[in-house]
DNA sequence: ACATAAAGTTAGAGTTGCTTACATCAAGTG
DNA sequence: CACTTGATGTAAGCAACTCTAACTTTATGT
């Protein structure tokens, strides 16, 4: 069947890829406007088609912006465990550089970051993206622990430390980091949290 | 002037106090269909007035809206103060009750908290009241320290705090507590993370 | 070539919301 | 009691946006 060149994606016959097309504009769209400051109209204006064209592509509004925010989280969990390998595996190292990303991608994308945590709606795919994404904390704790399974303690010492990436980010994109007035950056913080907020490992 | 038993203030002409009602009017049905479900039309029919009758009290609908954070931005600062005043100045307890209660009030007002920490649009009344918020952990800290004033060292053992709460009401109204899967109350978690993020007092 | 299905367009129905101009009504004042 | 003032209602303008239905164009396989 498949023989030749022409091996392209089944979507990607006029346009181009316009589904990827209208996800980028929305993106976009988000970070400019805001979490909620978006329309399927405005994202068509800029991908350069017509307002009845995403129906093709998705049954609904909310089936767009689902798209996305999966997009985005697996773009995140990329991320983090990118930087965590910059380190050895279980190291307090590893799991500070994870947390400095977390702030640094909410950061770079504000709007789509709040966007990613606001209702879900019972979405079961962005849950299930969420749950990759914290995975890869819980798996470098449980390192860091001496385990080979994420437990009952894996989990609860992996908690806080997500709890605090988690506002941190939402406080730096809400300029309130100024409150602070300390002259920390992002990475002194989380590295110095991290620190506390992990059991010491000199027990073992 | 004021004689027998009509006293009633300015603003209670026709309809009793049409711009609390309102608020209370807009309050409820940002809980009901989230941050930005809300529109000053249907703020209107609940409260059984005109579409047209809330510009006599706002402006604009982000002044009302502005008006809505800050009532509500106070009435957080003064349950924070109340659950702290429920322990020995300055002590971890305090703090920790402080914390609790954050969540506490995010957990009950989950749609009015993501309001109150989305883009205030350089309102600078709710900047201040937010100062006014962050204040009342300022000095529990300073206090916990012993200090007098509010320092750079108060500054930065405060903000940690304060990310951690924060970041913890954000995941618990998301859900995401149950990614946790720890059988720990908030109290036992706020608790202990207040313990491990502070300095301990012993060196004093 | 031709049939077919996918991808996109045009047109519009239906909804909702913000805001304003003007009319009305209640209450206090001289 | 006439008058002012301020609070509310009426009506309407206008702008968006979501989604559907029916039609057109393009690519693909045989």
């Amino acid at each position: 069947m498949a023989d030749t060149t022409k091996v392209r994606a089944k979507n990607a016959y006029h346009h181009g890829d316009l589904r990827q097309q209208l996800l980028n504009a929305t993106r976009q769209l988000v970070e400019e406007k805001g979490p909620d400051g978006f329309s399927v109209s405005e994202a068509c204006r800029r991908a350069g088609v017509s307002t009845a064209a995403p129906y093709r592509h998705f049954s609904d509004k909310t089936d767009m912006i689902a798209a996305l925010i999966v997009e985005c989280m697996k773009e995140m969990t990329a991320r983090l465990i990118e930087a965590g390998a910059a380190h050895p595996f279980g190291t307090i190292e590893a799991i500070a550089a994870g947390g400095i990303e977390y702030v640094h991608f909410a950061e770079t994308n504000p709007a789509m970051f709040r966007l990613m945590f606001s209702e879900n709606y019972g979405r079961s795919e962005i849950e299930e993206a969420g749950h990759d994404c914290y995975n890869s904390l819980l798996l470098q704790v449980a390192s860091y622990l001496g385990k080979n399974e994420v437990d009952e303690e894996v989990l609860r010492e992996s908690f806080p430390l997500w709890t605090f990436v988690h506002g941190t980010s939402f406080l730096w994109i809400d300029g309130k980091a100024d409150f602070a007035k300390t002259q920390q950056s992002v990475e002194e913080l989380v590295s110095e949290a991290t620190r506390r907020l992990l059991p010491q490992r000199s027990q073992q």
